[in-house]
DNA sequence: GGCCAGGACACCA
DNA sequence: TGGTGTCATGGC
């Protein structure tokens, strides 16, 4: 931990008093990971499966979602939500059913790309490493920590939009560089991927009031 | 009808 | 290293 992590840790204080738990930290524990066993998890990033939330961290990608639940209720409707029904799928199918998020043709290959790492990684019964996912094309910083954090219960801090606003407004932190914000929060906090959630979960839910008070 | 969203990448100077 | 264009849908 660094110095600033008082305020970063009171600022969290403030947030979770302000809008409750978001079950950001709802990880899955470290026994069913082994054994590959993903159980539902009323997470604030709403997901039934490991695969459902690496398939969610792509299709967000610069898109709401609202449109993200769009294209999975498309995939689960045509019962192609598993690493062997996308890889089984033709991209024009693909790109149908995830039309909805948007970019829906790059995405479906994109898709495809990431599916396939992920299915080597299952099969090897190991996790994925952040450069392993970051040598995908389509999966940048953002969309690898999410995938660690909320798909493996990594401790990797996620930075969105949300967060460097939140950095900005509250006089935290001013960078250009993904990895600054993500080394300032790194630092700052306990290394606990559930309050990495949990915080980042709540950043989000500030930035969206932030914006209707707007 | 314009703006924005839980980004990433290619290309250029 | 930094700036810009492109990818595209749906909600407000």
């Amino acid at each position: 931990m660094d110095r600033g992590s008082n305020r970063v840790l009171a600022l969290y204080r403030k947030l979770e008093t302000q809008y409750g738990p978001q079950y950001g930290n709802k990880v899955w524990p470290r026994k069913q990971r082994r054994a590959g066993i993903t159980p539902a998890s009323p997470c604030w990033w709403p997901a039934e499966t490991q695969y459902e939330i690496v398939v969610g961290a792509l299709l967000t990608q610069n898109t709401s979602w609202n449109n993200v639940e769009k294209a999975i209720a498309n995939l689960k409707a045509a019962g192609k939500l598993s690493p062997e029904a996308i890889l089984k799928t033709r991209n024009t199918k693909l790109e149908t059913l995830i039309r909805p998020s948007g970019f829906y043709r790059q995405k479906a290959e994109r898709l495809k790309l990431l599916t396939k790492a992920y299915s080597r990684v299952l099969r090897e019964k190991r996790i994925p490493t952040r450069e392993e996912l970051l040598a995908v094309k389509g999966v940048g910083k953002e969309t690898a920590d999410s995938i660690l954090l909320y798909a493996y219960g990594l401790p990797h801090f996620v930075i969105d939009a949300y967060t460097r606003r939140f950095c900005s407004h509250h006089r935290l932190f001013l960078s250009k560089e993904y990895d600054d914000y993500k080394r300032f929060f790194e630092r700052s906090l306990p290394r606990d991927a559930g309050l990495y959630g949990e915080y980042h979960a709540l950043i989000v839910r500030w930035g969206k009031k932030a914006k209707m008070n707007l």
